[in-house]
DNA sequence: CACGCCGATAACCGAATGGTTAGGACTTCT
DNA sequence: AGAAGTCCTAACCATTCGGTTATCGGCGTG
């Protein structure tokens, strides 16, 4: 009454194919077997998913639909069997998500740190989420830590945050911006995080009543911070991550009702005893010196080497 | 001899709970079950995967690894009985691969311009990739349209590029850059980009012998430009996405022997009778006026009913 | 128009999946 | 030590999955 991999995996070759004969041909099996394979599929999910199309198939929309989620899916399936075959000996994994404000500046420099100390007993990567996915992530065990706002909501959950640095939030502009009117009236330039609700971004423009229409949302604080230099608006920022625009002049400080204002990054895991390895080692790793050093200027980079693209969490379903 | 999906679920259930007896009773079937449903993927994979720890189960390494394919593998297989089901008289989708240079500045704005258009026909979606990538991507219809370097490389793959918009590279550095020695010695400055050999930055890189030592790699352009700005070193740029910058002065053009160099964007697709609806909308989008415009000025920002996080194709495996 | 190619369907069959109950081995708590 | 709980294994059974060969219907092409 399921889904099989397998019936998945020929409609994914027939797709790609555009022929079942030559699927058939390809997996070594017979043409009705590959036939009936997307048969089971079809009275499964009431979708046609592959039509005949003069000479060979083409999909449906419901198909199209499918063919992503199933590539994902057989790829997906080989993946496990050489991931955990790969795990004997392997590295313990450690994978860390991050607010979109942390993931820009601190994450990547942080990971290379920690990988470095610990000299490839950990492989680590970073995820960039929102608050609300980090909530139902860290739980089910598809990350180890998370660095962000404080995340104890319910204590049901089971997760632990625990404060990790104080810092400031300020609004920023550029040189010749003049404040008109009240701060929910001004053209804010946010980043990502502008959408996420529970972020320090998402509470500030709630906390002006900023409308929609007032709100440009841009890929990365940096693009938004550019932006507002150039005059378009302002811009919430952390005040040690702006600092070099701002001893160059070309972003100033713009003060509100609401900023400065004081915030804090907490590091968030499970509680202890389900808490894995690499989680308990990076959230000490958070409190050495070095990692202080780290999240309070802004990165300089890393080597190619080392770099590692911010991963996504959501993939297109 | 194949895994199957209630085996994974079975799986991923134990492991989330930490319990046999408890995921039975969550999945209403008796405890071995799940006792075999879990023996059999231990007996596929040769790893024990979960191991009994004082009162309940624990993953092994092998285990934790696939824990987070197997949590995916089975979300996917829910997501796509509704996905398909969603499908019916659902607008089309688009999804549009561009290089991270693109993804940048012009991704967004392109796509909700695209979008207004064809007001609610299309459903687009932008991830970033490399260019090894697209070239993989493309061909198996896990994406419709990219945007970046000219991809044909070899013919039989199927893939079409047609050029789109002239730009010029140009190298730039803050205003107090000293140009000493060559400049390969030179510290660069560069996004994601320049881990992929295929892409303009690449090039570039390879172009002046660059050793790794002399590469910082930033999570995105405007952060590689902002240091660069601060005097850490030089930064490629396409010229048109530094202009305001350089307007005001942060960033200068150095000149090299190989830029200013002219370089050009392309649409790549499959050729004309496998491409999708929406994928030929696109196309004929990128000709107009309107999209002409967008390309050439540095975006600024998109409402946040409108904004899509950025996707990366590259999920931890 | 007929031929050939392709895809869907039918009938049949072996194998293993997924479910049950019964019982053994081990840990933990009283 | 004993009781209770948890996990693994064994034996058994229904289902259906995945494979085969044979046949039918539709569509382009010669």
């Amino acid at each position: 009454m399921t889904m099989t991999l397998t019936q998945l995996g020929a409609f994914v070759l027939v797709a790609r194919l555009g022929s079942v004969r030559a699927a058939a041909d390809v997996l070594g099996v017979s043409e009705p077997a590959v036939s009936r394979a997307i048969a089971a599929l079809r009275q499964h999910l009431g979708d046609q998913l592959l039509v005949r199309d003069g000479n060979g198939m083409a999909m449906t929309e419901g198909g199209s639909r499918l063919f992503g989620i199933a590539s994902q899916m057989v790829a997906l399936g080989s993946d496990a069997e050489a991931a955990v075959r790969a795990a004997k000996g392997a590295p313990a994994r450690l994978r860390l998500l991050v607010a979109s404000t942390i993931a820009e500046f601190i994450a990547t420099p942080l990971l290379e740190a920690f990988g470095r100390r610990w000299q490839g007993t950990f492989d680590a990567s970073s995820g960039v989420a929102s608050v609300a996915e980090m909530r139902v992530l860290l739980p089910n065990r598809l990350a180890d830590v998370a660095l962000g706002p404080d995340l104890r909501g319910d204590a049901s959950s089971g997760l632990i945050s625990e404060p990790v640095l104080k810092y400031r939030i300020v609004l920023v502009a550029g040189r010749d911006f003049r404040a008109a009117g009240a701060p929910g009236r001004w053209p804010w330039l946010v980043d990502s995080s502008g959408t996420d609700p529970d972020s320090d971004t998402g509470r500030l423009l709630r906390g002006f009543r900023v409308p929609e229409s007032s709100i440009r949302v841009f890929p990365n604080q940096t693009a938004a911070w550019a932006a507002a230099a150039d005059g378009l608006g302002v811009a919430p920022a952390v005040a040690t991550l702006v600092s070099r625009q701002l001893r160059r002049g070309e972003l100033r400080v713009v003060d509100t009702e609401l900023t400065p204002a004081t915030a804090c990054w907490y590091v968030t895991t499970l509680n202890p005893e389900r808490r894995s390895a690499p989680a308990r080692s990076l959230r000490n790793f958070l409190s050495t010196p070095d990692a202080m050093q780290l999240m309070c200027s802004p990165g300089t980079g890393v080597s190619p080497s080392r770099f590692r693209p911010p991963v996504y969490v959501t993939i297109w379903s």
